[in-house]
DNA sequence: CTGAAAGCGCTTACAG
DNA sequence: CTGAAAGCGCTTACAG
C-alpha cells in the first residue's frame, strides 16, 4: 500500500501538507492540492485507517450492541433484520461501517472480565476502538445495561429502551398513539368489550401500548375490568395462553389488542381452537406488521412500525452526535393502521 | 485509558516486557509476568486496538460483505438473520468483532471510486482495517464479484458460491443431496409425473438443485420432459408463476419439486387459486424451512437447511485461515427432509 | 528472559 | 498556506 510519505515525496510536499489535502482540502492552496490528489490517485493511495484511528482518535466506525445469545429468544424477532438493514444503510450512506460487538458468551468479553450485557465492557469496547458512539438494540432485558451505559458520556442512542444523558438519546415507535389508534378503530367496528395483551410491563414499548390502550378506553368511555389485561412476553406462545384465559371470562371481550404481531397469531389459534370465529366472534388487532401478520387467515389488523425508518433514524441520531457534538432529541416514529380481516365490522 | 507504559513504569520493566505479557505470556518469568498482570487489572488497563492493529497489522476484526441495496430483494431473505447470527456468535466465542462493510451507494465506496460489488473495493477496505479476512454473502448477483476477490490472495470465505483463490474457501448446504431426497420422498409417495420449479441459473444452490432433482429422476427410472423443468427466481412471485404454467400443462404433473420455500408458497396459492387440492391433486416440496413453511396450509414439506450453522461454519473457515495460515476444503452441510401435509402419501 | 530502539502511517498544534 | 516535529500506543526484530 502507498503511503502519504511516498506521496509527500513525489511531490515535492511534506506529509503535512498530503495529509490536509485528504481531511481539509481547503487549507491547501489549489495547485498542490491538486498536483496531491493526481498523484494519489495514480497510485491508488488509501489512508491506513489504524493509523488514522491512532492519530485522531477517531475511527470512522459506529458500534452496534445487538446481543444473540442463544439462550434469549429477542432477537429472533423478524422486526430485527430490517432494522439491521436499515441501520447499516444509512450509515454506509455516509462512509460509516457497523462495528457488531461480539457480546455475551463470548472470549472477548470473557477477556476484559465482562459478563452478559455489561455496560463497562461496552465503555471499553468503545475505547479500545475509537468507535464515534454505540446503537444499542435490545433483545430483551438489555434495558438496565444500556441505561446505564448511556451515563458515561460516549455518544450512543438506544432503540426501543428510553435512556438518558448527555450523550445519549433514543429512537422508538409512537406506541401509545398507535394503542391508541387500534382501539380508537375497534370501537368504531362496534366493540365495547375490547381487552388487551400486552408485552413484558418491564419493556418501554410495552408500558406504551398498555398506557396508549387505557387512555383511548377511557376517552370512548369504556371500562377496563382488571381481567381484561392480560400480561404476555411479546411472544406466539403467551398469546395463545393469554387468549385461552379471556376466553374463558364469563364475559368474555369482543375485540382483543394485541401488543405484538406474534401475540396476536397465538390468540388467533387460541380462539380457532375454541371454535370461535375471527373476527366475527372475537376481533383481533396485532402490533408490528410483521410479514406473516398478512398470511395468517383471516389476515391481521396491525399497527405497521417503519422498521427501516427505525434503523435509519437511530444512523442519523449517532451520526449527529459524532459531527455536531449536538445530543438530537429522542425520535418518535408514526406507526400505521393497517386494516386486515382479522376486525372487520361486525354486521 | 491507562498505556502500556504507564504499565511499565509502575512495574519497573520496559513496554516490550509490558506488551510480552498480554501477546505472548509465556516467553516471560513468572514473576515479571504476575506483576504486570497486577497492576494492569488494578489500572482496568485496555490496549489500544488501533495501535496494535498499526504495529502489527493485524485487527481482530472480520469483515462481512452483505449488500443492502433496496433495489436488491435478496437480502430480505428470512435465511440470513440467522445466518448473521450463526456467523456473529462463532466468531465472538473467538474473541472477532464483525465489521459491517458499507457496500452499494455508499459515500464510502464512491470515495474509493468503486461501485456496486465491486472486489477493488473489498480488497481496499481490508487492507485500510486490517481485517483478518472476508465473509461474503450473495444477495443476489455478486457471485462474479466475489469470485474476483477470492483471487486476490486476501482470507475470505464465501457463502452460496463457489469461489477457488489460494486463501479462499465456501460454505454451502448440501444442494444436490437435498434435491435427491425430496424426489426420493416423492416418488415413495407414489408420484411418476415429478416437476421442478429451479432458482435462477446462474445460482449455484440453485444448478445444484436442480442437479440433483435430474439425477434422482434419472436414478428412479423417470422422465423429465422440457417444460416440466421452469424457471424461477427464488422469490414468491415468480414461484406463483410458474406454477401456473405447469398447471395448464397438457399433462400435468402430479407433484413439483420447488427449490425455494418461497416460491413454494407462491406454487402453493397459484394451486389453490386454480381450484387444486394439496395435496391430493397435487403434492409439494420446498427447500430451506423458513418459518412461514409450517405455517401456511397445508404445512409444506421442505429441506431444511442449518441456516446458523453454515454461519458457524463459515466463522470457523475463516478463523482458521487468520490463525493457521491454512485454507479449509470447501464445507457442505447437511440438509434435513421435513415431511408435512403438502406431500401426504396418496390414497 | 529482557531492554533499547526503530517503526507502523497518520494527525495536529506550533511557528513562520 | 506550509513544514518540521512531536506524538498517537503499540509490536517486533535485534542484541545481549
Amino acid at each position: 500500500m502507498t503511503t502519504i510519505r511516498e506521496i509527500a515525496e513525489l511531490c515535492g510536499v511534506s506529509v503535512a501538507t498530503v495529509s490536509r489535502v485528504f481531511n481539509r482540502p481547503l487549507t491547501v492552496s489549489r495547485e498542490k492540492r491538486e498536483v496531491v490528489e493526481r498523484v494519489a490517485r495514480e497510485l491508488d493511495y488509501r489512508p491506513n485507517e489504524s493509523a488514522r484511528a491512532l492519530a485522531s482518535r477517531r475511527s470512522g466506525l459506529i458500534g452496534l450492541v445487538w446481543d444473540t445469545d442463544h439462550r434469549r429468544p429477542g432477537w429472533r424477532h423478524p422486526y430485527l433484520q430490517e432494522l439491521l438493514i436499515g441501520l447499516k444503510t444509512a450509515l454506509s450512506a455516509h462512509g460509516y461501517h457497523l462495528l457488531m460487538l461480539a457480546t455475551s458468551g463470548s472470549a472477548a468479553l470473557r477477556a476484559v472480565g465482562a459478563s452478559l450485557a455489561d455496560p463497562v465492557a461496552y465503555v471499553n469496547m468503545t475505547r479500545r476502538h475509537h468507535l464515534g458512539g454505540l446503537v444499542l438494540i435490545d433483545s430483551g432485558k438489555d434495558g438496565p445495561a444500556f441505561t446505564a451505559f448511556a451515563q458515561s458520556g460516549l455518544p450512543c442512542v438506544a432503540v426501543d429502551v428510553v435512556v438518558s444523558g448527555d450523550r445519549a438519546t433514543y429512537v422508538t415507535s409512537d406506541n401509545v398513539g398507535g394503542a391508541r389508534e387500534a382501539v380508537r378503530h375497534l370501537v368504531e367496528a362496534g366493540h365495547r368489550r375490547i381487552a388487551t395483551i400486552t408485552g413484558p410491563p418491564a419493556n418501554s414499548p410495552a408500558a406504551d401500548r398498555l398506557a396508549g390502550f387505557r387512555t383511548a378506553m377511557a376517552e370512548a368511555g369504556l371500562d377496563v375490568p382488571d381481567d381484561h389485561v392480560v400480561t404476555g412476553d411479546f411472544h406466539r406462545g403467551s398469546g395463545q395462553d393469554a387468549m385461552r384465559r379471556l376466553i374463558a371470562l364469563p364475559s368474555p371481550p369482543t375485540a382483543v389488542f394485541c401488543a405484538s404481531d406474534e401475540m396476536a397469531v397465538g390468540a388467533l389459534l387460541a380462539a380457532r381452537h375454541a371454535g370461535l370465529r375471527v373476527p366475527d366472534d372475537v376481533a383481533l388487532v396485532g402490533f408490528d406488521d410483521i410479514e406473516l401478520a398478512a398470511l395468517v387467515d383471516p389476515p391481521l389488523t396491525t399497527l405497521a412500525q417503519d422498521k427501516a425508518g427505525i434503523g435509519a433514524a437511530a444512523a442519523h441520531a449517532i451520526l449527529t452526535m459524532v459531527h455536531n457534538g449536538q445530543t438530537p432529541p429522542p425520535a418518535v416514529l408514526p406507526t400505521r393502521l393497517i386494516p386486515r380481516a382479522s376486525s372487520r365490522a361486525r354486521r
